[in-house]
DNA sequence: CAAATGGTTCAAGAAATATTGAACATTGCG
DNA sequence: CGCAATGTTCAATATTTCTTGAACCATTTG
């Protein structure tokens, strides 16, 4: 399962890409929850969000976000370890990601995105 | 044709689809025309994008932006004006829109964003 | 090595979106 | 009124995207 994940050097992030992410719901709520605990945990696994949909209709998730450049995911034993890759969203789309984000939070009922639990690495 | 052309109030407007819309290329492409001419002609009329698509793919696209609350129409004569809800946008979700537009500009080549030559009201 | 854990991949089906062309509606004009 | 101009709507199709479950693979653990 180590088989080298596919992730586009800062410069190839699209915008498109980005926008579609981010428009639907499923991973909506992963993003959000990724910058949630940015601070504390800074890597959460794809077992922290079982709460969202099942297993393999999150890889799917999971690949679509780090193939549009979204997140960064590695291999650490038998899990994968996945942050934000804010550093790069930002120097592509200055502001973007906070302006989401920040409506995201102020809607976050009204759009039900869930806080998830996580697991303590 | 003068049916009343529904639009959402500016609470009714949501994150999920103001960024479908701006995630489709033709969409995507409408928005940053009407942005981009907005200082001088404020509005434009459906005609002026028929370089992007056939007419009724477009007007299939124009009621998606109404109705995502992205723009508003009104109609004058036989023709349909447009302009960006920049301030319900910005009052929504601020930041947002400067963010995406400043950064579809800055990719507007690599995005084969066309900037269309519009009729003189 | 065998089994459990944590995820991915594949194929199939369901559902949502986009695109097209033809028909229709409304307004403006001679 | 009759016709042109400007868009919309509808039905059909094409395309894309999402979802699910089963099979699979790699890593760790006993």
């Amino acid at each position: 399962m180590s088989r080298i994940l596919p992730h586009p050097t800062r410069e190839q992030i699209e915008l498109p890409g980005v926008m579609d992410c981010l428009s639907d719901p499923i991973r909506l709520a992963i993003v959000y929850n990724l910058a949630k605990r940015e601070k504390e945990v800074g890597e959460l696994r794809c077992g922290d969000f079982y709460g969202l949909s099942g297993k393999s209709n999150l890889a799917y998730h999971f690949a679509k976000l780090r193939e549009a450049g979204l997140m960064e995911t590695r291999a650490v034993g038998t899990a994968r370890l996945m942050k934000l890759r804010r550093e790069d969203l930002e120097s592509r789309f200055p502001g973007l990601l906070d302006a989401v984000l920040a409506s995201a939070e102020r809607d976050a009922e009204r759009l039900q995105l869930p806080v998830l639990e996580f697991t303590e690495a």
